[in-house]
Parts: structure tokens; sequence; C-alpha cells
RNA sequence: GCCUGGAUGGUGGAACUGGUAGACACCUGGGACUUAAAAUCCCAUGGGCCUUGCGCCCGUGCGAGUUCGAUUCUCGCUCCAGGCACCA
């Protein structure tokens, strides 16, 4: 057979490696503390049937960081399992009359077969589900930890129903009004739920995003603007007619003196009471729920207008002694601030145009600078800063200081305080639906709700179930379950029958990965001290609230609990961009989608891999492209060719490159070392598409150097040192590829324990160097000069230059600039 | 509306702290090898101009500015993607 149409074999190299690495076990680690470690994750996947092209791109690019680092001397940890529990299974079981852990694990084997095929350096050790009663008893044990102390609770609130799921959903999983899921429309309903208090957390939640400095800013942003603090006041507005009270919370304060009319939600608890002293029940009750409804059928796309309707009753600004009529109005929300706010038309966009629809007056109390506002001629409110006006002892300052001394006033007066608001709400987790961790309560009609006892825990999901068409969770049916006794009186009572929503297994996996097996305790010492927290942290770009957030809230709560010590979890972020093909995300009804199996056998893992880092940085979305996998793959042909040619050579030749080189082997060697150079920073900036390309022109100049045939034109030492760097270089893209090509060329132990190549800053000196000579800025002339010049003979040399002679010839030179070993320009 | 990013050849993408725009690859065209094809290798490949040169002009979304010099910095726009959105 020609040389030209040699190829690997990818089957039998990328078999034979998996095998070795299996057997050596190279990849498991355990904790050493003469070691620097390194904790490298990736979110774990969902076990939903098969691997997509989104898991080999993220896997990819984790891997690459694993192997390097492996290879830089660290500890490396790089673990995975199965975010097990979810709707998906549950579905499918009901669909197939099946149960949803069979259908899960035999997701679990081919999804783990089709991940070992790709030769990710896994310790398969630690491999764990979240639906085994072994992981979710522990998070049973600080669920009842901390509802103990008051970091869960139970409440009838309006919570989101997804009525496709038959399920409830946190805040953070309504997407645009849609489920997360399913991305059907969710509609409020009345219900009660266990909920985690995340919001306790919020300002440190805040806080600590400015000590993520490993984190991209727009995942920080968005989280920033997710918790949404406001700093502000409450005031209390005195009802007329009665003790009772309006409670507001304004960020504002500075405008009190402004607030012509009050506006409350339509579900406000005093809504109905007003109207009632007034005798304005009928309209009241008729618009409460007019917007009740529309509430419900509301398109979350369109804001609708603006609406409300008089209660009958006046508040009294305490700073005025003003009386303000109250409003029941659309736009205030009952789960915000107190659910009732004062209303300045002149400085709130909002309140404006509510004023103007119903003719209450405007007043201006804030002047910005330079201008004269007029309550009649305004068109819109002026929100911005200015000085106060028609404010009694506050006229003349400005905004910012008002503000401090208008809530001081009030605070004196014992009807305003200082106060902080959030955005964030508290975590509800309840789940009407069978395939998740049993939440570890009990009802009791004596004792109310009690936990169940931590020495009874798990509260195993039972097997022994069957499905309704209809979703509606088999455990409320089941009294093998739900009946029980009180762990407190020992009565009959009955077992809490709602799930965990599944982010709380993903919310504290990454810790339970350093010691995945132990039955005793949910997280070793010893372990998470080493390990935590994770180094690198890899995933979509879709968690940056959702999992992340609460992945930072469980940091927390495990501390106070004392089963950590850290802060937050993960030090540094990576959020890979999606894989598309034609433009869009790939999806079965576009008929886009690329199956990783496929590719696999067509080109191997190696391929693959390679393609999936060289074809985008990690953090953009990666345009599949079948063509460019096939370059990929020629590229790994090439090599291999280039090798096996010289494969005696290489076998033979001993010793270093070094020496006094010249021609074709100092420009190779040098060539050889600053590709060690490029490629090494790359990984540190986890460039690796820029990595490869460094590579691939590595390989090119050994390919031109070498010459068409195998009798070499360059020093053999210098020949096997570029094929060793390309080797070790491409090794963490393509491991199984560079082990094989390792073992080739005659080394015994394997490449996966070797050290990472260092480059020689001599060898990597360039002695020549192209000068760039421009005339006003345009390049006119390029000249090939020695490194370290002299300015003089530069300016020389640059001025006789033919070709800029001719932009020089009639002209004063007005100045020449000298960008030591880059370029020369002569101003004219 | 607000907050993030982004816009570079036919395509994916390079360009370190302002200093040769288009690395590396894909596609395409041409050539070598072959009876032929595949594979492989070589050459060309941003647009335009002519006087065909080691040439000139234009060119990094648009318009200004700073600078000897701007893909890079500043200001003002346009478009695209993502996030938030009656949050008082």
């Amino acid at each position: 057979m020609s040389s030209h149409n040699l190829k690997y074999d990818f089957n039998a190299i990328e078999k034979k490696w998996q095998q070795r690495w299996q057997d050596d076990k190279i990849f498991q680690v355990e904790v050493d503390r003469k070691q620097p470690k390194f904790y490298l994750l990736e979110m774990f996947p969902y076990p939903s049937g098969r691997i997509h092209m989104g898991h080999v791109r993220n896997y990819s690019i984790g891997d690459v960081i694993a192997r390097h680092k492996r290879m830089k001397g660290f500890n490396v940890m790089h673990p995975i399992g199965w975010d097990a529990f979810g709707l998906p299974a549950e579905n499918a079981a009901i669909k197939n009359n099946s149960h949803p852990a069979r259908w899960t694990y035999e997701n679990i084997d081919y999804m783990k077969s089709q991940l070992r095929k790709m030769g990710f350096s896994y310790d398969w050790k630690r491999e764990m589900a979240t639906c085994d009663p072994e992981y979710y008893r522990w998070e049973q044990l600080f669920f009842v930890q901390l509802y103990k102390k008051g970091l869960v609770y139970q409440k009838v609130t309006t919570v989101n129903w997804c009525e496709s799921c038959g399920t409830v959903l946190a805040n953070e999983q309504v997407i645009d009004g849609c489920c997360w899921r399913c991305d059907q429309q969710i509609i409020p309903r009345e219900m009660n739920g266990w909920f985690f208090k995340i919001t306790d957390y919020a300002e440190e939640l805040l806080n600590q995003c400015d000590s993520l400095v490993g984190w991209p800013d727009k995942v920080l942003t968005m989280q920033r603007n997710w918790i949404g603090k406001s700093v502000g006041a409450e005031v209390d507005f005195p009802i007329k007619g009665g003790d009772e009270t309006l409670k507001i919370f304004t960020t504002r304060p500075d405008t009190i003196f402004g607030a012509t009319f009050m506006s409350i939600a339509p579900e406000h608890p005093q809504v109905l009471k007003l109207a009632g002293v007034s005798g304005r029940e009928k309209e009241v009750s008729e618009f409460v729920e007019r917007t009740r409804l529309a509430r419900q059928q509301q398109n979350s796309e369109d804001e609708p207008e603006k609406e409300g309707v008089f209660t009958g009753g006046y508040a009294i600004n305490p700073y005025t002694g003003d009386e303000l009529p109250i409003y029941a109005a659309n736009f205030v929300l009952m789960e915000y601030g107190t659910g009732a706010v004062m209303a300045v038309p002149a400085h709130d966009q909002r309140d404006f145009e509510f004023a103007r629809k119903y003719n209450i007056p405007v007043k201006v109390v804030i002047q910005p600078k330079g201008e004269e506002l007029d309550s009649a001629g305004m068109t819109e409110a002026h929100e911005g800063p200015g000085i106060l006006v028609n404010s009694a002892d506050f006229n003349g300052m400005n905004s910012q200081e008002a503000k401090k001394a208008i809530t001081e006033h009030g605070n004196a007066g014992g009807f305003a305080q200082s106060r902080t608001t959030y955005r964030l709400r508290d975590w509800g987790i309840s789940r009407q639906r069978y395939w998740g961790a049993p939440i570890p309560m009990i009802h009791c009609p004596e004792c109310g709700v009690q936990p169940v006892n931590e020495e009874d825990l798990p509260v195993r999901l039972p097997t022994d179930v069957s499905f309704a068409e209809s979703g509606k969770s088999p455990l409320c049916d089941l009294e093998s379950f739900y009946k029980t006794t009180c762990p407190k009186c020992g009565g009959e009572a009955h077992r809490e029958t709602d799930t965990m929503d599944t982010f709380v297994e993903s919310s504290w996996y990454y810790a339970r990965y350093c010691c995945p097996g132990d039955t005793r305790e949910a997280l070793q010492k010893e372990a998470v001290d080493y390990w935590l927290p994770v180094d690198q942290y890899i995933g979509g770009v879709e968690h940056a609230i959702l999992h992340l957030l609460y992945a930072r809230f469980f940091a927390k709560i495990l501390r106070d609990l004392g089963y950590l010590t850290i802060d937050e979890p993960f030090t540094n972020l990576l959020t890979q961009g999606m894989v598309i093909k034609d433009g869009t995300k790939m999806s079965k009804s576009k008929g886009n989608v690329v199956d990783p199996d496929d590719l696999v056998r067509q080109y191997g893992a190696d391929t693959v891999r390679l393609f999936s880092l060289f074809a985008a940085p990690p953090e953009r979305d990666l345009e599949w492209s079948d063509k460019g996998v096939e370059g990929a793959h020629r590229f790994l042909n090439r090599i291999y060719r280039f090798v096996m040619e010289n494969r005696e050579i290489l076998l033979e030749t001993r010793g270093k490159a070094a020496g006094s080189l010249a021609g074709a082997d100092r420009d190779l060697h040098r060539k050889t070392h600053q590709s060690i150079r490029k490629v090494s920073r790359d990984f540190e900036s986890l460039h690796f598409n820029t990595a490869i390309s460094a590579i691939m022109e590595l390989m090119n100049s050994l390919s031109a150097a070498a010459g068409e045939s195998s009798k070499t034109n360059i020093a053999s030492t210098v020949m096997k040192e570029a094929v060793e760097a390309i080797i070790q270089l491409l090794s963490p893209m393509a491991p199984h590829f560079c082990e094989e090509l390792w073992e080739i060329i005659g080394h015994k132990s394997q490449l996966s324990r070797s050290q990472w190549p260092v480059f020689d800053q001599e060898a990597a000196r360039e002695d020549e160097i192209t000068l760039v000579v421009q005339v006003n800025g345009k390049l006119r002339s390029r000249m090939t000069v020695a490194l370290g010049e002299n300015e003089e003979t530069l300016k020389k040399m640059a001025l006789a230059d033919q070709n800029v002679g001719k932009f020089i010839a009639d002209k004063d030179i007005r100045k020449i600039i000298v960008v030591k070993n880059k370029l020369i320009n002569i101003v004219v």
C-alpha cells in the first residue's frame, strides 16, 4: 500500500487506550496534601437517552483542561455523574407503561458507554446518580436541619403552575412567562408549598458577586439583576377615619411631597376593607376580579394598560397632612415591597400615565438643572435628579441628600424608616410529581407539621407505583407511602407527598463528589476541605441564574450548617456557547441534529473532540460543519503519516536538539519552541482554537522542512523534538491518537503521565525580523534586519529603500518614528 | 425601555499592552500523480485598478474624533444575540 493512503485505525487505537487507562486507573485520585489539587467540573448531564453535541463540546473542553492540568503536575479531580431525577423520566414511563427508574438507569448505561467512547478522563469511581437513596438521603438530612434553623418553611401563596408538567415552578424556572422545560404558559395559582429562605442570603449572594473574578461579567450581571436590590424607605400613611395605616415602600423618599394619590395591589388585604367603609364594594370587587382574570390570561409579551379604581378611602401624607385618594391599581404587585405605593406622577412615569388618565393632579417637587418643569404642560414624568421645591424645609436640597434627610425626619417622627428590598423571592421547591426526592416532612393532625427523625432517613421513594394518564403523582394515592406515624406523638399522620425540585440535587453535587461513597457522612471534612472549591466549572450559559444561583446558595447554607468552609463553590466559570447547525440550534423538529455516535463511528472520538475545540472559542456558539470535521481528521492523518514515514529515524534518534544549529534546523527548532510557548499560553486562557492552529502551523513547518521524501533534510534531533512537541501539545485534545504515536516513537511510559513541555527562551528567540516601513502610516516596504539593529542604521536603510523613495522624494521629512523590532514610520 | 455582549473575506475564525488586517482551517478554482477516480501533494484565493510592480487605491457594521499610526481608544448611530422588564 502506498503511504499516501495510510490512515490511522482510530477504532483499534481508541479502544486500546481506553482499556489501558481503565486498567491502570490513571484518572482515579485521592486526597494528597503533598500535591496541588485541581478540581475540574462540568455540569453533569440529565440522562435523557443519548449524548448530544452540546455535551460533546462541554465535556471536550473540560477534558482538555483536566488533561493539561494533570500534565502540569496537578492532582486533578474530574468526576462525572447523573442529574437523574426529573420529569422526562416520569413522562416517558407514563407513555411506555414502564417505570422512571428503569428508563433512567437504562439511559445512564447507554450514555455512560458513549462518554467512555469519547475517552474523557473521568474518575469513574466517583460516578453517582442523584436518584440513588444514598445520594438524596443527605439532601433530606439538610432539609430537616434547615427546617430546624428556620431556613425552610411552608406557606400558601400564589405560585407558578405549569399545566402541562402538572407541577409548580420556582420564579427562576419561569422564562418569559413560560415553563423553562416545556415552554407552556404558566398560570398563577394559590397553593401550599415548601420554600427555601434564599432571601436571607440575598445580600451575601449579591456582595460576593464582587469576589467572583473568575466568572464572566455577563453571568454576574444577570445574577445581580435577578437579586435586584433597592434601597429606600418604608413609610406609614395613616388612613383617614380610623386607626389603621397603609405601609408603603419607596426608593424615592425625596419625592414624597409630590405624592397626589396612593396605589395598592388589587389583592392587598386592605382593599376591600377600604371599599366597605366607603360603600364602593361593588365597583372595587368587580375591578379586583377583572384584574385577577386578566392576569391569568395575560400574555407576557404586552403590558396591559394602566387601570385602577378609587377605593373611596384616603391616606394622610405624614409629611404634608395632605389627604390622598387610595386607588387599587392593576400595575401594583402584591409580592414586592409592601404591595402599596405612594404615587408621585410628576416623577414616576407609571404614576404619571395613571394620573393623566384619571385626572389626578400632578405636583412638581424636583426641578432638574437648567429646566423649569410645569405640571400642566408635562408630557412625561421627570425621573432624574434635581433640586427640591414645594417640599417645606427640604427645599433647595438636591435629591440625593433629600432621600436621606426626609427618611431621617420620618424616622424621628416614628412613621418612616430605611428599608432595603430585593426582587429575589424565596425558592419554592415543592413539586407535585413522583420522580424526585421525597420531602421529609410529616403532617400530624395533633402536632402539626413535623420533620422526619434524622435517624429515620432516607424517606425512600417507593417503587411499587402505577402512573395515571393525568400525570398526578402516584404518591398521593399510595397509602403505604403517605400513611405514617407522627414522630412526636406517635399518632396516625400523613406523610408529605410532594417531592423536591430537581435543582436541589444539582445544588450540592459538586460537594458530594469529594466523597461519593461515604455511607456515614454527607460530606467528609477532610475531602471537602482539600478539594473544594471547584477550580474550574464549565457549562451552558442557560444556567446563569437558575442552577448557578442555587448552587451558590447551597454552598452558603452548607457552610452555615458546618459542612463546608467555603463561601463560594466555583472559583472560575466558563460558559460555553451552543452548538448550532445552519445558523440555528440543533433540534429534532428542524432536522439538523448531528449524532455524536455517527461521527465517532466515522471519524473516531479524537477527530470529533479536535473539531469541536477548533471550530470556535469555547464561549462562542459553534457552527457545526461536516467539512470542518473532515479537515480535522485530515490533520490527524497527516501527522500519522509523517510519523510512520519517519518511524525508523524517530526511534533511533537519541539526544536533544541543541547547540549551534543553523538554517532549516535552527528555524524548525525555533518554531517548535515558539509553538510550545504559544500553546501553553493559549491553554492558560482557554483559547483552544488558537492553540490548535499553532500546532497546525508547527506541523506545516515540520513537513515543509523535512521535505517530500523521508530522506530528511533536517537534523534528526530537531525533527524528533518537533514531533514530540506536536504529540504532547495535541494530546489533551486527541488523547488516544497521541498516546499511540508516543508509543510508536519509542516511549515506554504513558503520555498521559508525561510532563507538559517547557519552552526554551533562547531557542524561541528570533534572530531576524521583518521590519515594516511606513510613510505617513501607510505600509510602503518591508526589510529583513537583525534583531536589535541600531536605530540610526535602520533609519538610513528605510530612507534608502526604493519604494519608500517614491513617497518621500520631494517632501520634507517631519519626523521618523521607530518602534523597536516592529516598524519605522516616516512622517512627511 | 433598561442591562450585557457582538458585528472582520464565499464560510468558521486569527490579530499580545494602539504598530504588517485576514493566522489556522473550510469552501472554491487550477495543477501534479493515476487508464480513471478516490486519497495525497503543490499553487492561487478580500475587492478594485493599470503602467503587471518588491506597484497603487479601497477595505474590520455606519459617522465623527484622538494619534505619526485605530479591528483595537473616545463620542454618536444602525443592526443582531442574550438577559431583565409595570420591582415602586
